[in-house]
DNA sequence: CTGAAAGCGCTTACAG
DNA sequence: CTGAAAGCGCTTACAG
């Protein structure tokens, strides 16, 4: 019961107009004509016999057959911040050309234990090791960690893409295409001291993601190569424990974390004049907060933080451009090379940007 | 050369492996051991062997055979904004107990003409007719209408969610799940009124979506309901032609044209006390611009829209929520219906939803 | 230059 | 209850 579906076209009905065999036919529609030496009149003919039938070609015959199916999965911590949109923008300019078509999916509802709303774990990984992937493109997430491991058990490429994840355990066979983003979390830094905050502090929520250590490392090391202090009651760092990085425990968890922060920020007497914050996404919900006080940014308190994404933009953050649609790029070029066997896993590329945007927030 | 991949477990190998036929396995791997009336100590065995062995059914021979893959397509505008995000959602749920996989694309870069990065318009439509998707969701955009016609007459059924084109010449065919957004226009618009706003204006940048005259109408009504003038000068409508839809054209028309309002919200002495905006999208391109001229917002001008999308909620805007679960959820369950001939297209439903979120930029 | 044949991995009507 | 066989649509080594 396929609906109004019309008919399929199949090589045969082709071969059988055309009255010639279905390996001519074949020759021909894969664009081997010339290489094989069939004549140009056939082959001409038997594509415009192809193109009146409509002859659609089936993907599904075509993969079994050959043993490879040209699909590349991309995994997106979610679709939300515009960041997926660019890094799947990457990803299809390179693969587009070598006839490989990425698929996007969204690990919302992905993690461990989550039982929301969306596909099982199960399910999305199952579809993809069914559907025989060659590659799994992936912005990595603490909850996913079984699933990552099961790709590579299957043989299947894993590349990470942005960042890695803070315990990498069982995960050494990935390859992964990062952000160098400690030198850039320094520039930006280095722009708030250069712009006279004293008291510049530090906000963070961490889920298992390695961005954490490096930029606040940067934030360290800045403000000591500057002279400047780094004050411990200005650091707002919250690391969640594994157990409660679902998606609603953990978003009461930041949203708390955020009214304490700003909280300390508006009454507190030693509170910072400025903070680098871990990135655009969890800037724009400290901004939203402090913005609901009525706390005036930058006088009372500049922001700034890291990645470029739609929102800084929107709210005007003063951030790091993160290289997004390179770093789609690299590994898209990156999975191909793995699926040739031109490159053997793990391999691990460094991407290096110090662009920063600066906006009203600083 | 398929890199480190593992060989492959089929059927062929289990049954060998407990001495049985490929008939047996098949019907216990694909459930039907019971209805068949196979022996549950058999079905039990074959269970264990193909979990031993690590057997993955290969979707592309079973979709070959079966004559249908359970994939449907999912189109959308882009992933920025969230919006992509949250039909998703809707529709994996639906979809997945169902066993279909519903597989994300943007249309970035799928129009007419539009050479930039990403796959060409051909490639994308080409990958899911040559898929044998059974379905496509789609945010229609109004550069891809050949896209969507060359679906329908493959036989493929369209929905479109969310908004329909102003043009639908020769899409007559298509199925849509859309937001009946009237009502909830004018709720936000009477919020506006109701906030004893006078000089109320309209805001809006078209690209063929039909959503700007329903809308429009909601404004005008309401006014006219509250015994509020329209005034002209407050009515800042840009029609972007067919031949300047693509994106970078289509980006700074907007932008200008977004410069030109604030102009003149700033200088004029008839200037709009508030303006009711198109969607969220275009509000936060606004509200960044009044902005960035230092325009004090809600007090100088006040702004709400329509949508409630992630920027809303971030930048504080007024706005009517787009029941963007529902909608996925009720498309994704017409695509079944569809595929199933349950139903025959076209298929007409629209949701109704008046909630609205009332923020400090009103 | 062209055709007959095998086979990718699966499911299912059919015969026992 | 179980097995041998056909066939989904394609590609390609092989034989002419």
């Amino acid at each position: 019961v396929v609906g109004k579906r019309k008919k399929t076209i199949t090589v045969n009905d082709i071969a059988k107009k055309a009255k010639i065999s279905k390996t001519t036919v074949s020759y021909v529609l894969s664009g081997k004509a010339r290489k094989i030496g069939i004549a140009d009149k056939t082959a001409k003919r038997i594509k415009e016999i192809a193109a009146e039938m409509g002859y659609i070609p089936n993907s599904w015959a075509g993969s079994l057959r050959n043993q490879k199916t040209g699909i590349i999965s991309v995994l997106f911590d979610s679709f939300v911040m515009g960041l997926a949109e660019r890094i799947f923008c990457g990803i299809e300019t390179v693969l587009a050309p070598k006839g490989y078509t990425p698929i996007a999916l969204s690990q919302r509802g992905m993690q461990d234990g989550k039982s929301g709303a969306g596909l099982s774990v199960s399910a999305k990984t199952n579809s993809i090791l069914q559907r025989r992937d060659e590659a799994v493109l992936c912005q990595p997430i603490a909850g996913a960690k079984n699933e990552y491991k099961c790709f590579l058990n299957s043989g299947v490429p894993v590349i990470f893409m942005g960042s890695l994840l803070e315990d990498m355990t069982g995960l050494e066979e990935c390859s992964y295409v990062i952000w160098d983003c400690k030198p850039a979390a320094k520039v930006v830094v280095k722009h708030l001291v250069d712009s006279g905050y004293k008291r510049i502090g530090y906000f963070s929520t961490s889920f298992g993601i390695d961005s954490d250590v490096s930029r606040f490392e940067a934030y360290v090391e800045t403000l000591q190569e500057s002279g400047l202090e780094v004050f411990d009651e200005c650091v707002y760092r919250l690391d969640i424990p594994d157990e409660k990085r679902y998606d609603d425990i953990r978003g009461e968890l930041v949203s708390s974390f955020i009214l304490e922060t700003v909280a300390h920020i508006k009454e507190s007497s030693n509170a910072p004049d400025a903070i680098f914050v871990l990135n655009d996404a969890q800037c724009s919900g400290l901004l939203e907060a402090i913005h609901d006080e009525g706390i005036a940014v930058p006088e009372k308190i500049a922001l700034a933080s890291m990645g470029n994404l739609d929102v800084a933009r929107v709210m005007g953050i003063t951030t790091a451009c993160e290289p997004l649609n390179e770093i789609g790029e690299v590994a898209a070029q990156l999975a191909v090379d793995l699926i040739n066997g031109k490159e053997k896993s793990p391999v691990q590329k460094l991407i290096t940007s110090n662009e920063m945007v600066v906006r009203r927030s600083s």
